[in-house]
DNA sequence: CCCGATGATTTTAT
DNA sequence: ATAAAATCATCGGG
């Protein structure tokens, strides 16, 4: 962990000393004007620079040293003076902490989904969504084929809330290491609250990209789930057949405008023993596959006209001009669409 | 086991 | 919000 948060202060550049200023003795000298032998200064500031390169035991005492060199205040001045130089550029750099719509994306699904929040609101929650996606069974056990499903779900969330207090807690593990070293070394160099406040808020977001690849796993676990447990193409039973006939018949009936009311649809769902929801579902397709047919027999109709009329003309090529109408589509057979009027 | 029928869901357009 | 269209997944008969 040291190491890496050796690793972390030295790309992320929060230590504010640009190497080439701090390495160069000369370049101190130009920013401040002392006359002191540049021999202690750059013998100080060599011992900075390789103290992160050593154990901790071995830093700690040379961190001793350093701060009971002679040298320190001043050369504490000179780093807040060169700091002050260099913090334009510092500041340059936006903070730009937007509230991320992925990751609330991710976050309402999981909640939705009751995998986050509370335990065992969680299961309720999560019963209630399968009893709406179910679009409410017309008698089916609900509760028996959703035991499985439970399951799993819980399993789903144990791992996911045990990752997440993982996560949370290396977060603030790192985090405090972190600190206290920023902490520890703001006795030798400048080193502002805000920096380390700045400094915790880059952690974190690291962090949080990290917990947004669980919480997308874990949305993808859930799906797949759902997609195994709850959709209702897995286990549907065709509808009895009289309950066929008295939708068939209803739609026959009102060919011209296949469209029931509301109440119709209730009327109808009574009379078949099905949910609202599936009467709708029906009319949508019986709409579009009766549409269908009609497209398709027309246009075989069609073919078949074109067909005989051609080979009605070239039987009777010597006929000085063909009287047919070559017009042979039209095949009102099933002339009774509900298409064409205006339904709304 | 193949294939069309069929109920449900998803996507697209208005 | 609603319906059309596309698509999915299962059913049921051959």
């Amino acid at each position: 962990m040291d190491e890496q948060a050796r690793m972390m202060l030295g790309h992320i550049g929060l230590t504010g000393l640009p190497h080439e200023d701090v390495g160069d003795p000369d370049n101190i000298r130009k920013h401040h004007n002392m006359g002191q032998p540049q021999q202690d200064i750059g013998d100080i500031l060599q011992q900075i620079m390789v103290i992160t390169d050593e154990s901790l035991d071995e830093a700690q005492a040379r961190k001793h040293a350093l701060n009971c060199h002679r040298m320190k205040p001043a050369l504490f001045s000179v780093l807040c003076e060169i700091k002050e130089r260099t913090a334009l550029s510092i500041r340059g750099i936006q903070e730009e902490d937007g509230p991320d719509p992925q990751i609330m994306r991710l976050d309402n699904m999981l909640l939705a989904e009751g995998v986050a929040g509370p335990e065992r609101a969680g299961a309720s929650a999560a019963a209630a969504v399968v009893a709406a996606a179910a679009g409410g069974s017309p008698s089916e056990g609900g509760s028996v084929d959703h035991s499985e499903y439970k399951e799993k779900l819980a399993q789903i969330r144990r791992m996911y809330h045990a990752e997440l207090e993982k996560y949370q807690q290396a977060c603030n593990e790192f985090t405090d290491h972190v600190m206290n070293l920023l902490r520890e070394q703001s006795r030798t160099r400048p080193i502002s609250p805000k920096e380390i406040e700045r400094m915790v808020g880059i952690i974190h977001r690291k962090f949080s990209t990290i917990q947004m690849q669980l919480k997308q796993s874990t949305c993808e676990a859930v799906m797949i789930l759902r997609s195994r447990f709850l959709d209702a193409r897995r286990k549907r039973r065709n509808f009895s057949k009289q309950a066929a006939e008295v939708l068939n018949t209803y739609f026959y009936s009102h060919l011209a405008n296949p469209y029931p009311s509301e109440e119709a649809k209730e009327d109808l769902a009574r009379k078949c023993s099905i949910t609202v929801s599936q009467v709708a579902n029906w009319f949508g397709n019986k709409r579009i596959r009766y549409k269908r047919n009609v497209a398709k027999l027309q246009e075989e109709a069609n073919r078949y006209a074109v067909k005989t009329a051609v080979d009605a003309a070239s039987v009777s090529s010597q006929a000085s001009q063909a009287n047919s109408p070559a017009t042979p589509n039209s095949g009102g057979y099933p002339a009774q669409c509900y298409t064409p009027d205006g339904r709304l």
